[in-house]
DNA sequence: GACAACCTACTCGGATAAGCTTTGTCCGAGTCTGATTGG
DNA sequence: CCAATCAGACTCGGACAAAGCTTATCCGAGTAGGTTGTC
């Protein structure tokens, strides 16, 4: 199992502009040479943010991105999700219903699948720890110096 | 993001085994047909389980597959690290040490990843309650008629 | 000098190709079972 | 009738291809700002 490198991506251009506290957008070059990424890739990724109301994009030669919503109102579930797709990992494909062992009245599998309800379980509870942390609380983790890095960096790259 | 259809085979092909006691092992040939699945390939799952010491495998013309322990003995952890690797799903490549925003005196960089951590978080939550659950309590939680249901079908496809 | 129209450059956005993991298949080595043959 | 031997078939195990998804790239539509010409 992998998690696409999208997420890693966009919370850290999320963070970013979190940082900047979203006065002006920030365009898709400037953070793709940041963290020194493909440009045209992470456009993509950043415009699956936009269609999940995490950023909004103005376009224009002055445009780029901005968070839609302060970072205390932003979750990792909400960027994962965005990114990664609303679909759980664990896809229960009724294997039981199917083959020798499934000659029998559908009534016998009214009752859910024990093995997906135990995966449902614990992906619930990554679910769950993912809900509980805000882009705040990430910030509120770091180092002070990143803010103060994160506008010296931005003024650099504008001047 | 998702998860191989392998840790669903090998979930369900473990609990026939734990449902039939384990007296006698169970060929590939037997448990793809219980499911309807390609039977080349569910044996290459079925070796990973093997090597990560959850089967036991026996050659031979009675030969097949056992489990290695009791089912109390055996979690959901254990499966799907057998079955998936034990890689996390989300890799921190450190992005943040790369690009414009890196020219920067390593030492900056000695505390670790703040968007790493949050997710390493939530992942150990997953990974906590998957260990949490036995194949024994899947059994418990299924209809008391499965045991009977596994035994029946066992000796339908051995006469 | 001020205003308005135009042009240019830069932005997002979606449609279009490579790389890699996952899925699927095949064949060979090994082993147990059962029959066969000799005593 | 019994035991040893031999052939056979079935098993696991790893090496070998195809498919799907992720990653990466390109080009077009649209917009803001600067420029220039006119009043």
């Amino acid at each position: 199992m992998r998690m696409g490198e999208g997420v890693e991506w966009g919370l850290h251009c999320c963070l970013t502009l979190a940082w900047l506290g979203g006065q002006d957008p920030v365009s898709t070059a400037k953070l793709a040479a940041r963290f020194d990424l493909p440009q045209a890739y992470l456009n993509k990724r950043l415009q699956a943010l936009v269609r999940a109301g995490i950023l909004t994009s103005t376009p224009g030669v002055r445009g780029g991105f901005r968070l839609a919503r302060p970072p205390e109102k932003i979750t990792l579930m909400d960027v994962v999700a965005a990114i990664e797709g609303p679909d759980d990992a664990f896809r229960c494909t009724e294997i039981r219903q199917r083959g020798d062992g499934a000659e029998l009245p559908v009534r016998e599998f009214r009752a859910p699948c024990g093995v997906a309800t135990a995966m449902r379980r614990a992906e619930l509870a990554w679910r769950r720890e993912l809900a509980g942390q805000t882009l705040a609380d990430i910030m509120a983790a770091s180092p002070p110096v990143a803010a103060e890095r994160a506008r010296s960096w931005y003024e650099r790259v504008s001047g």
